[in-house]
RNA sequence: CGGGGUGUAGCGCAGUUGGUAGCGUGCUACGUUCGGGACGUAGAGGUCGGGCGUUCGAGUCGCCUCACCCCGACCA
């Protein structure tokens, strides 16, 4: 028995099969019958859900409100950015049809040729111009601002390689779209939202991350400088985890959006936007499983202890409950979430393993010798250890071990990292280490054709510059020329 | 869009020189079990991705086609 679940890394040799192998035999997620898509399962959502109420509470205590924005952008608002639709135009689902009709041949049933849309509606890739073609109408003097809008949405991308949850053609995210009186305000509002994603990254997801700016090449489509915040997977390689952009006047200019000033002068607004995806789960199914399976953060665990009793018999079973139920109902008040799992269809054994494959950061397991002990069998899912303890006072213990194991999974995850981050001097240095993985410091000369070369002859990109660190100037690793900084090279996903 | 690979039971796979469609797991029923994915017995489940061809006969050979996966290019 047991034949497939373990070791399912060792069935390949592929960082990436592993990886959705896993997704599904955690009951994540699945590939949908739709090209690129994927079906996101209830226990993968759950996971979602968790991110979401986390950062919704975060985004409103920043001041931020909710609002809903449509799915379709007429396809003249979309070019109205130079930039912006040059970035986008090549992932663009299109619609130019409302309606189908039975095929006069007997072909079943067709595209009506006589529905054609005047303009094309595009499927949302992002929603600034929609947003800023609303927000024309909502903004008109200094007192409407500053205007602090996100959306949870669904947007798609045609991409032409997709991988679950890291890049799907469709996937859900959150963007926020925020409206400014000041170029200083907005570029205030960029970096707090950076630090706010840094933040749940690092204390929700245990999940290490570095902030920074991108390089120009790196940059969203129409923004002037965009903050990312960089994690490390469990392979070396680099994955964008969050975006702040500072949108300057761009989209106020192309959506001519003004506010009337305190001078009584029109002035266009100034722009930010924000946003984290479905990729976070990904991010977070990377960043900690093992070959068991998933390892969820305790702060993110829609499931945070299992209770898995082990009887021979019904009377056995009653006794067992009687005995839980009231550390349930304890665990529960303390804001614990609890299953207690007494299903009689599958046995403990097989609970044990699929709780475990799912990243049940905590399980207790009881029965018979333990009721006659007063004890309890306690597992904890990141190192996999199992001590026997007193049932007395075991809720008091369960709350101090799950902010343990969310200590530990990023003190873990930050070695990790810490360990595959080499500073090199030279590009042949570069080459060689950037085979073998991890973030690499290198100075760079600050130009794109650089990076474009180190890009093609390694794969490796500029990740990000860092916000903070070390800041010595030197000589580009390649041209030789001066250097501010290092900067981060990774590859990445 | 290039390069490689895979399509056979829900899932994972085998199928030899062309000759009645197999294994593991899962599923159903009953019984025994239950401290790390239990065991026994009996069952159900397939137009072998699709099309055309070669042949007395094709899962197997040939051509075409479709889908999916992996590696690139593109990107969050």
């Amino acid at each position: 028995m047991a034949k497939e679940l373990k070791n399912f890394t060792k069935r390949s040799d592929n960082y990436s099969q592993w990886y959705n192998e896993l997704v599904v035999k955690a009951d994540l997620a699945e590939q949908s019958a739709v090209r690129g898509c994927m079906v996101i399962k209830p226990y993968g959502y759950a996971i979602w859900e968790k991110m979401q109420q986390t950062l919704d509470k975060m985004f409103k205590e920043t001041g931020v409100q909710n609002a809903y924005f449509p799915l379709l952008i007429p396809k003249s608002f979309l070019c109205r950015e130079a930039e912006h639709v040059e970035g986008f135009a090549k992932e663009c689902a299109v619609v130019t049809h409302y309606r189908l009709k039975n095929d006069p041949d007997g072909n079943g049933v067709v595209v009506d040729p006589d529905a054609r849309l005047e303009e094309e509606l595009i499927v949302r890739p992002t929603s600034e111009t929609i947003i800023w073609g609303t927000y024309k109408n909502w903004i008109h003097s200094w007192r409407d601002l500053p205007l602090l809008v996100n959306q949870w949405a669904n947007v798609m991308r045609w991409e032409m390689r997709t991988r679950m949850f890291l890049r799907t053609a469709e996937f859900l995210w959150q963007e926020g779209h925020c409206a400014h009186a000041t170029a200083e305000e907005s570029e205030k509002r960029t970096i707090q939202m950076i630090n706010l994603y840094a933040e749940f990254a690092e204390k929700y997801m245990a999940m290490p991350v570095i902030q920074g700016v991108k390089s120009e090449t790196e940059r969203f489509a129409g923004a002037i400088n965009t903050y990312t915040i960089e994690a490390m997977m469990q392979d070396g390689k680099a994955l964008q985890s969050g975006t702040s952009h500072n949108l300057g006047q761009n989209f106020a200019k192309a959506f001519d959006v003004t506010f009337v000033n305190k001078e009584n002068k029109p002035e266009y607004v100034w722009a930010n936007s924000w946003g984290v995806s479905t990729r976070l789960m990904g991010a977070l199914i990377m960043t900690h499983s093992d070959d068991n399976g998933l390892v969820l953060p305790p702060h993110l665990a829609p499931i945070q202890v299992v209770i898995v009793p082990i009887y021979k018999d019904e009377a056995g079973r009653e006794e067992i409950t009687k005995k839980v139920l009231p550390l349930v109902d304890e665990l529960r008040g303390m804001g614990i979430s609890v299953k207690y799992d007494d299903a009689d269809n599958k046995r403990p054994g097989f609970k044990f393993a699929d709780y475990e494959v799912k990243g049940v950061p905590v399980r207790l397991a009881i029965g018979q010798r333990d009721l006659e002990n007063g004890t309890v069998e306690l597992m904890r899912r990141d190192t996999l250890e199992k001590e026997t303890v007193q049932f007395e006072g075991i809720a008091g213990h369960i709350r101090t071990l799950l902010e343990d194991i969310q200590d530990n999974l990023f003190k873990k995850a930050l070695d990790y990292r810490n360990k595959m981050t080499y500073t090199v001097d030279t590009y042949e240095e570069f080459k060689e280490q950037i085979e073998k993985g991890g973030f690499i410091l290198a100075h760079w000369d600050g130009t794109p054709e650089t990076e474009e070369k180190i890009k093609a002859e390694t794969k490796a990109t500029i990740r990000c510059i860092p916000l903070d660190g070390d800041t010595t100037p030197g000589k580009c690793m390649v041209t030789g020329k001066p250097s501010a900084r290092r900067v981060i090279f990774a590859r990445s996903y």
